[in-house]
DNA sequence: CGGTTGTATCGATGTCTGTCTATCCAGACT
DNA sequence: AGTCTGGATAGACAGACATCGATACAACCG
């Protein structure tokens, strides 16, 4: 379970490593395999899904620990917790009776770095910054 | 066109000011607020939109310059361009004939601040790391 | 061995989304 | 005014997705 997640984002750092989305015009393919791993952040169950399993000190989560936290059913959840395995955000393993989930910092650090503009953060403004015509 | 964008994330610091997603359990609304943010960049289109907008050095784009990068109908472009302005990532103006778009850094930075990892990127292993039971 | 419990998979279903064509609106130019 | 051009909107439609119940699989415990 812990090896067929596909190989998004090139994760080896064989192609000069991402200049980072906001300085460059993104090749396709490129766009195509980022754009897998954000669609599987755009749902609300998923990012909580995450932000559980990542915020865990052992950096473990059980499933049966994640389930009794939603108001749907089992299935939903294994379905939701398989996106992000596929994204290759989280990697799973069973122990036992029990399946345990944890992060792939690799992965979330990825994205941080597309996301961060070069300058760092120079925004005194709010965010509509201001042009009033 | 520039201040009708939903108001997503809580852009003013007025809450505490995002732990992060990774080192707190993440609320169900804070949930639906982010996911609507990252759906937006759930598209490989929007993405390359995103990027081509991001890493133009005045800051601005003619949309009748992305138009022609894609082999999509005007109308398609136009609605992607609605959806990242609607997430908040882009703002559009009006001068004259032509509309222009720009990057709302504040936005982006502020996904980035939520990727981002407490511990830096103390990652030495791949991302699947070495569990081989 | 059979029973129980925790997860994953399957199939169905209603909703959302990406794309199109057709059309409308806003400026600019005769 | 009329007419062009760039962009947005409306409506339609196929494919994708979130969710469910039913079921299968895996591991433990009698």
């Amino acid at each position: 379970m812990s090896k067929q997640e596909l190989r998004v984002l090139g994760q080896d750092g064989v192609e000069g490593c991402c200049p980072g989305l906001l300085s460059a015009p993104l090749a396709a393919d490129e766009a195509v395999d980022l754009a897998r791993v954000f669609k599987a952040l755009g749902d609300p169950v998923r990012l909580q899904l995450l932000s559980m399993i990542a915020s865990r000190a052992g950096g473990e989560v059980c499933v049966c620990d994640l389930t009794p936290s939603f108001e749907l059913s089992q299935p939903t959840i294994s379905h939701h917790l398989k996106l992000l395995r596929e994204a290759g955000l989280i990697d799973g393993e069973r122990r036992g009776t029990w399946v345990y989930y944890r992060l792939v910092p690799a992965t979330v650090d990825r994205l941080a770095a597309i996301l961060t503009r070069p300058g760092g953060r120079p925004l005194p403004e709010t965010s509509t910054t201001a042009h009033r015509s």
